[in-house]
DNA sequence: AGATAAATGCGTAAAAATGACACTTTGATA
DNA sequence: TATCAAAGTGTCATTTTTACGCATTTATCT
């Protein structure tokens, strides 16, 4: 019985998250100043390798914990880089994957603690190795993923006003959105509940304030369907 | 300087192919008889391990190269995979590559030598290992890409009738479409020379050939679009 | 009390996309 | 020359999308 395949090279293993998070100002990544060679000091997306028992999914959970404190985070895998010399150290492949998260609900105090910090999208600073392009492909495919599943319930805050969910749209798309055929849209899937509350920061009149209706949008992800914003 | 990670475990890294070809009976993929153990004597998808110094999508074209004889064939990734034990004899990664070609133009004489062999999608043998699991994220993926690039050129012949267009998207697709308003769509793309020249095999009639623009086409390759059908 | 600013709600006209549908043309064959 | 089988072709009603307009509501600020 065979119990190697001998002939073949084994190499490293990592794994490198994307993790989007979302406030008032904007679409962010969360980024850790590397602690080790090489590029130490320099920013870099959470990564890690893989065990030699481990699942993809799992390495990325547990790297994004080790390096954040964060934990239950969903992370979808995107894509395995390997140019030969994308690590300097020793031949690396990473597989990539991205998650959404809500900013406020995770702690900023835990984040910090571990020296990971927020960035928005637009001035990150450069990264290590090619986790640019890492982050450029995540974006284009949380765009995708925004044409085909709701969006929103990872990012933004329990209660949230129409005027979030347009700008946390407009800041994934980055573009503009007509405000009233947006929120009839959005009504049309039917996954917001509208509360009697209102949230009175945001103007004199105040607006309202909603929830995901959780049944309804877990059903939505489950059956993709084409939201045209 | 650093030179090792030295405490990170190493794996073997696969990789697995899944080639869709095309021609009048439908939808096909390439499959071989494995030449080694474990498994040995059943089907499978075409794969090899990646070599210490191989970038990944080099490592696809060679595997599919040296199990079928094929060559040139652009192969795009898809996904990485990573149960524990999805490979009994010893702890391997794979990540799965797809591409689209040419049933006749690659020689069914050199992929027979090669004892790799096309199968309808529908009547397919079950697949070693996690395989099935793969060629059926690959449908998917392939479906997803016929809405919005431009399919064909790489499983159709160099000159083609409207009918094998159509029967193409069908397979893909699985379902039946309006010839009219297939036609039209198809046209409003502007990637078709229609040639003088028909195709007197069809009917008494005769059909027109048509062949792909090529720069038209890898212009609207480049630009994803939404094609309805 | 009145002005203000933003949110809300209702509406609609124009443009675009979708989808359903049927008859004519053609060349080979008998 | 009548028949056949497949190819080829266009219209129209409906729905969806988009881009706006505008009057109303309401807490606050003066």
């Amino acid at each position: 019985m065979l119990n190697s395949y001998s002939s073949a090279d084994k190499v490293l293993l990592a794994v490198d998250c994307i993790i989007f998070g979302f406030d008032n100002e904007g679409l962010k990544i969360l980024l850790i100043k590397r602690d080790f060679e090489p590029e130490k000091g320099k920013w870099s997306l959470i990564g890690g390798f893989l065990k030699r028992d481990e699942v993809l999914d799992d390495a990325a959970i547990r790297i994004l914990n080790t390096y954040t404190g964060l934990h239950d985070i969903y992370m979808e895998q995107l894509y395995a880089y390997s140019d030969i010399d994308r690590d300097p150290v020793e031949r690396t492949i990473s597989v990539s994957y991205y998650a959404l998260i809500n900013i406020e609900n995770h702690n900023a105090e835990l984040i910090k603690n571990y020296h990971a910090q927020w960035f928005s999208i637009a001035d990150a600073p450069n990264l290590i190795f090619d986790h640019d392009e890492m982050v450029q492909n995540a974006i284009k495919r949380l765009r995708y993923r925004t044409s085909i599943k709701p969006i929103g319930f990872e990012l933004l805050p329990e209660k949230f006003t129409m005027r979030q969910l347009l700008e946390l749209y407009e800041a994934i798309l980055s573009k503009e959105l007509d405000k009233r055929n947006f929120i009839s849209k959005i009504n049309s899937l039917e996954i917001l509940n509208k509360l009697e509350e209102k949230d009175m920061q945001s103007s004199r009149k105040g607006s309202y304030l909603y929830t995901f209706n959780k049944e309804k949008y877990e059903e939505k992800l489950l059956n993709d369907f084409v939201l045209n914003l």
